[in-house]
RNA sequence: GCGCCUGUAGCUCAGGGGAUAGAGCAACGGACUUCUAAUCCGUUGGCCGUAGGUUCGAUUCCUACCAGGCGCGCCA
């Protein structure tokens, strides 16, 4: 072993070597997913184990016991970095004690040294990750279940940048669809005038409702929706202006929602110029050249162009498995526009869009929009792999999306669409009772509905999460300035509310309860920030900001407290958390992580004294201080979580 | 009907072939002259949906069933 090893894959090195030595000892050859290697349920058994010596003893015709008790003969012989001993207990397992001192003591160095880079690997080689999410309707505020999929996005973002990606986030706006038209209806055919007493945002959540209560009554109304469809599909008239307009007014709203948490955009692309640039017409050229649609003569989808989905074990069950892509009546269906879309990201289609810079947002950076009016760029697209962010509903479609891709003949391109589905966000019976909804006892959870105005508004709950945070600082920081107070209450909320939409995993239904959402105890997002201020805080009395910390203390290493090591495994733990949620798209393996990580150093904080130690003593826990408070800060980064230095 | 997902403590959730199944909340009892108590320590609380199977070993994998959720348009 000649290269460079690092202590975060020490793992690793047991894994090799084992490998190597039962291929040599057994004439068994096993892959290392075959080799658990993990910590031991308790400290007694060492640092790390493996019961790989049970898997064994069939094929080897030995005991468990006598197998690892060769195995840990052998890996003590080979003298690997990072360990002191190895030993076996009962049924089966090969425990290996770590040499704290060479550790621990390469750990920090390599924390102090990579620093804001520690943990970050190079996988994604610098490949183009093109990642929408957010993609709300234009038509009206947003609320929790728009949060979650911004929260979940603009992590995945986050960890393909620290994988090594170039990212690119986009968030797609639906300004042609019924949802906008809707509320053109309202504006212009019911005559309702926003007056600016409110949110423009709030007034259409409203005016979206109403309009879709009407429609039960009035036939005629209703039917006005597909005039006004009709007319934004035209273009260069009274109502499609009108559309467009509202529907900019909305994305700034949601552009604000969203910059409240932190969570900002490359760039915009609006329907309404994926089809003023005639992508679809484009697509549908290309395909037809390529073969990959036909035409039906016959059966129920006479007259329609269609992919030929049938022979795929995905729809082989299903009766109509073919997807219609151009409808008998010439137009097109909305798959086949998000095919051409996807082909647009992937820069297969052949055509862009122009583009224009949007606005600057809070981060400081260019949000740039497509825009008809706008010049031509290379910036966009050209995708390595693309990640739709959209909730579980729309699996089906998804899958009828990669796989519509791959019968056209893109098939790498549909190996590198990835759809990151996440389960919807309801409403407890408590939430649902507080918005006015009407319960039952037949039901516990209730789901939103735009249409029926059935939800809790994302500036709502941010307001009121705010509001708390912000007395609770101005009870423990009467000193502070009420500017100040509100700032450090707007960063805890921002973290809690985060915390609270990617916590969970993203196959269940988040059932949304205020009191818990307004949490500020436990597992939550403060207290992860509390970890980090608390941390910050002994940095700052030692005055550690200034000295520099010596690594002479290293010595004391060898004494250790039980609460030391712990943090120092914990620390070492934090590059495979950043590859495993990326490669997982789990980004609540991060936030997992991120509260053990806490309750290590809470633990450490409680029962390890810092500043009253011993000189060599107090140097070494310093420079433990310091890089917790490195990897803490950035795990708090990969979850768009702010760091306070104080709380 | 077909397909996908879920079922773990009173509640909300982790874990995902391996040692005694873990957290938070709630309840109860402790710890602030101490590096900030948004914290920590302790107690109570489990047929890991049910029944089979595979395995040296199953809460984890497989099958069936039960319960719940979601999806299967020439809608967007």
């Amino acid at each position: 072993m000649t290269e460079k090893t690092y202590p975060w894959e020490a793992d690793l090195h047991v894994k090799n070597e084992l490998q190597l030595l039962i291929s040599e000892i057994y004439q068994i050859d096993l892959s290392l997913d075959e080799i658990a290697v993990s910590s031991p349920p308790n400290p007694e058994f060492g640092d790390l184990s493996t019961p790989v010596a049970m898997k064994l003893a069939k094929a080897a015709r030995k005991s468990p016991v006598e197998i690892a008790q060769q195995l840990a003969d052998s890996l003590q012989a080979v003298h690997l970095p990072y360990f002191e001993s190895f030993s076996v207990t009962k049924p089966g397992y090969i425990n290996a004690k770590m040499d704290y001192k060479r550790f621990a003591g390469d750990l920090l160095t390599s924390i102090r040294n990579m620093g804001d880079q520690f943990g970050n690997n190079a996988d994604g080689e610098k490949k183009k990750f093109v990642i929408e999410h957010t993609n709300i309707n234009p038509n009206k505020a947003a609320h929790i279940g728009h949060l979650r999929n911004s929260c979940l996005g603009d992590t995945m973002a986050r960890l393909a940048e620290k994988s090594g990606f170039d990212v690119e986030v986009q968030n797609y706006i639906d300004d042609t669809g019924t949802a906008v038209a809707d509320v053109v209806v309202g504006l212009h055919y019911l005559g309702e005038k926003y007056d600016g007493k409110q949110r423009f945002d709030y007034f259409c959540w409203d005016l979206y409702t109403k309009v879709n209560i009407l429609y039960q009554e009035d036939p005629e109304l209703e039917a006005k929706q597909a005039e006004v469809l009709h007319l934004i599909e035209e273009g260069n008239n009274e109502i499609a202006h009108l559309a467009k307009e509202t529907s900019k007014k909305i994305v700034d709203c949601h552009l604000n929602t969203m910059a409240r948490l932190d969570v900002f955009y490359k760039v915009l692309t609006w329907e309404s110029d994926i089809m003023k640039m005639g992508f679809w017409k484009h697509a549908f050229a290309r395909m037809k050249d390529q073969g990959g649609i036909v035409y039906e003569e016959s059966g129920p989808n006479k007259g329609c162009w269609v992919v030929k989905l049938g022979d795929l074990p995905e729809f082989s069950n299903l009766e109509n498995p073919d997807k219609i892509l151009l409808r008998s009546n010439g137009t097109a269906t909305y798959t086949a526009k998000d095919i051409a879309n996807q082909m647009w990201k992937f820069g297969i289609l052949g055509r862009d869009f122009l583009y224009s810079i949007y606005c600057t947002q809070k981060n400081g950076k260019e949000l740039w929009t497509s825009d008809m009016d706008g010049a031509k760029m290379d910036d966009f697209g050209r995708a390595d792999v693309v990640m739709n962010v959209i909730d579980i509903r729309q699996k089906y479609l998804q899958d009828v999306l990669r796989l519509s891709l791959f019968k056209l003949g893109f098939e790498d391109e549909a190996d590198n669409s990835i759809h990151f589905g996440y389960e919807v966000v309801a409403l407890s019976t408590e939430a649902a009772q507080e918005l006015g909804v009407e319960v039952s006892d037949e039901r516990d959870i209730y789901a939103m509905a735009g249409r029926k105005g059935i939800g809790v508004k994302a500036d709502d709950l941010l307001d009121r999460i705010i509001e708390k945070t912000t007395e609770e600082v101005a009870k423990r920081h009467p000193e502070m300035s009420a500017e100040e107070q509100t700032a450090l209450g707007t960063k805890i909320a921002v973290g809690a509310v985060r915390y609270y939409m990617i916590r969970y995993n993203t196959n269940s239904v988040i059932v949304f309860d205020f009191q818990e959402a307004l949490s500020l105890q436990g597992n939550t997002g403060p207290y992860l920030q509390y970890s980090y201020a608390r941390a910050s805080n002994i940095l700052r009395k030692a005055g550690a900001d200034n000295i520099e910390i010596k690594m002479d203390g290293l010595d004391a290493l060898s004494t250790m407290a039980d609460a030391e090591k712990e943090l120092i495994k914990k620390m070492v733990e934090y590059p495979g958390v950043i590859r495993r949620g990326f490669r997982d798209v789990a980004p609540s393996a991060v936030t997992d992580y991120a509260y053990s990580l806490a309750t290590s150093f809470m633990s450490f904080y409680e029962k390890v004294p810092v500043l009253s130690a011993d000189d060599d003593m107090k140097s070494m826990r310093l420079e433990l201080v310091a890089a917790f408070k490195m990897v803490m800060g950035n795990v708090l980064h990969v979850l768009g979580i702010p760091a306070p230095e104080r709380m």
